[in-house]
RNA sequence: GGUUCCAUAGCUCAACUGGAUAGAGCAACUGCCUUCUAAGCAGUAGGUUCCAGGUUCGAGUCCUGGUGGGAUCACCA
């Protein structure tokens, strides 16, 4: 449709103005709702080739498509915008279509390999909001990549090594007097996070008494003890020293476990997980590659560099003096045993936007190593998730808790219904089934609307809404639907012609735009235009909802012909929260 | 200080990548449940798009320079 509209364009500035363009050069936007119609041509750009006044070169190419296309209704011109009006039975023929089709939205025309790395968790602590935003978005970024049609591989890599994860069990050691999970009825993760915490607070005491007793905060650091023995364990650790690494998968294992528990409630899942300690001794040895290839060179004290100062970057650590292996050694390793696995034509790093340096350090240091893989290394960076008081701070204290939250989440989903005293007749298990869905739901579009590059400020002081521009709008005009879809008594198919009234026209000219949402967010990796694209599909069915009677409409004919407005919202509806990783209710 | 991202209604966010009168939600106010789910709908009010220039038919969007904020520039991960 929006190609033979461009086509016959294209004819009218061959005829009338004996000019050509290409089919690139017609753009056609959607008309601004306050002007009627339904596509735009803008012909400002064309009055060099026109020779004549926007107006008139409007009316000209309008009278001529209008002639020409026999689905267009009527076309007006403002200023130099050109609007086109669709036919009822264009839009009618269109419904019917959808209503045909086994899926909606077209898939993408050359469908690529593309992993998606999220989550990558350390294992020191439990998950707080931050890691919240980074699974959904990646999450759902893998979903809306798959249902275009590439093929997508979801990978998780844990940093399960490292000076961080020494600390957690050093204050285990120390602090912990054999505490489990089971005995302390406490969740792993939290567990670990706990004795994380306890390490810090230590450190702070002893650098306290320290500086007490007259040493400055140099003198202080360098000589704390509780840190020379985190380094200390470090280094038996990688020596593989049997009691440390015993003490290591214990706690290791049970933070997968609690992990495992949040991941399941959050919805999100993988394909493979990496793990640091098993890539980082193959970025040293490509390292040393590097090196004897001349890409990278060595200082006097034996450390290893990369020079980036014509890249406009600084020279870069990526080996240190000592041998042992920095953030960059074990990401460059694990780079190369992802490809050498998958073979995938993008590697996508859901990371967030603290680390842009970092990955374009990372994609460098590849493209000088001549990998085939450095061009398809694409860091897709997303703003943090701040508290009023500043960054969230696990060692602080300062953080919002995922598993907290999302308990939050429920219980206030759980208030609201009995609140609106719909709560009755479902059984304690449906109950808390919907109590899930609405509150996983209301979180779920709180973090995925915004706009990734931006950062998030969350207020704990403030709930989460379900009303307005929430999960919880989506939802309940899911429920909605799905209301009607039940008592309706006539058959989901097309009528032969009905007239259609505006709110009905809108709402098929919304769903036309569902291709290009799709298409855009995929490119951009971005849900928040899905999220918007869904809420206004339910604004645009709501409103629909109250202008027309569906059941109850004057002819059998409009009765289906509103079925299937609501059976097409509903998949739509649906189709999207999948993307979103959005659960929808039948009832609620 | 270098690099980089950001600044839109009281608050939280949009604006189809340069298009028309900058739109939603929350909060405030006014209507609409005997009728398919009122977690809804319709409406009122709220703006010098941080400031100053520039580019052009046209700028919240692009360029330059400010101001304010975040991130990063570690032998931390």
């Amino acid at each position: 449709m929006i190609q033979t509209l461009k086509q016959s364009i294209q004819e009218a500035f061959k005829d009338l103005f004996d000019h050509s363009l290409s089919l690139d050069e017609v753009k056609i936007e959607n008309t601004n709702p306050s002007f009627e119609g339904s596509f735009t041509f803008v012909v400002f750009p064309f009055l060099r080739v026109t020779k004549k006044k926007p107006e008139e070169s409007g009316e000209l190419i309008g009278a001529f498509v209008h002639a020409k296309m026999n689905e267009i209704a009527s076309f007006n011109v403002v200023k130099g915008f050109l609007n086109f009006s669709l036919t009822q039975e264009y839009w009618l023929s269109y419904l019917g279509e959808l209503n045909q089709l086994e899926r909606l939205g077209n898939k993408v025309r050359e469908p690529k390999k593309i992993m998606v790395e999220y989550s990558s968790p350390n294992t020191n602590k439990p998950l707080h909001l931050g890691h919240v935003r980074n699974n959904l978005l990646g999450y759902s970024i893998s979903q809306i990549l798959s249902y275009y049609g590439h093929e997508v591989i979801k990978a998780n890599l844990i940093n399960d090594r490292g000076i961080h994860i020494c600390k957690s069990m050093l204050a285990y050691q120390m602090f912990a007097n054999g505490e489990t999970p089971e005995s302390g009825n406490i969740k792993g993760d939290h567990l670990v996070g706990k004795y994380y915490v306890a390490f810090d607070k230590a450190y702070k005491e002893e650098q306290a008494q320290l500086i007490e007793s007259g040493l400055t905060e140099d003198e202080a650091k360098n000589q704390s003890k509780l840190m020379a023995d985190a380094r200390e364990m470090l280094t038996k650790w990688e020596q593989g020293d049997k009691g440390i690494m015993v003490l290591w998968n214990q706690l290791n294992n049970w933070v997968y476990d609690g992990f495992d528990i949040s991941y399941a409630r959050m919805g999100v899942d993988f394909d493979v997980y990496y793990k640091e300690s098993q890539t980082y001794l193959l970025g040293k040895s490509m390292v040393l590659e590097g090196l004897e290839q001349g890409v990278f060179f060595k200082k006097d004290d034996g450390s290893i560099w990369v020079d980036l100062t014509d890249d406009g970057l600084d020279q870069k650590l990526l080996l240190r003096a000592d041998g042992t292996s920095v953030y960059m050694t074990q990401d460059i390793g694990t780079a190369d045993l992802k490809y050498n696995d998958y073979h995938m034509d993008q590697s996508v790093y859901i990371v967030g936007n603290e680390q842009d340096y970092h990955f374009k350090v990372l994609k460098l240091v590849l493209q000088k190593l001549q990998k085939p893989y450095a061009d398809g290394v694409h860091h897709m960076s997303y703003g943090m998730v701040e508290l009023p008081t500043g960054k969230l701070k696990t060692r602080e204290g300062k953080v919002v808790d995922a598993d907290d939250l999302m308990e939050e989440m429920h219980a206030t989903a759980k208030e609201r219904t009995i609140e609106q005293g719909k709560a009755d007749g479902l059984s304690t298990d449906a109950l808390n089934e919907l109590y899930e869905t609405l509150g996983l739901g209301a979180l779920k579009y709180f973090l995925l609307k915004v706009d990734p590059s931006k950062r998030i400020l969350f207020n704990p002081a403030d709930s989460i809404d379900f009303q307005g521009n929430t999960g919880t709008f989506i939802q309940y005009t899911y429920a909605r639907c799905s209301s009607i879809l039940r008592n309706a008594e006539h058959e989901v198919t097309m009528p032969g012609s009905v007239k259609l009234e505006t709110s009905e026209i809108d709402l098929i000219a919304h769903f036309f735009k569902f291709d290009n949402v799709l298409e855009e967010a995929a490119n951009h990796m971005s849900p928040a235009l899905i999220a918007q694209y869904l809420y206004d599909t339910a604004k645009n069915y709501n409103s629909f909802y109250n202008q027309c009677s569906i059941l109850k409409a004057e002819t059998d004919s409009l009765v289906k012909m509103r079925l299937v407005l609501t059976r097409i919202t509903a998949r739509m509806i649906e189709t999207c929260g999948r993307l979103l990783g959005m659960k929808m209710p039948d009832r609620m």
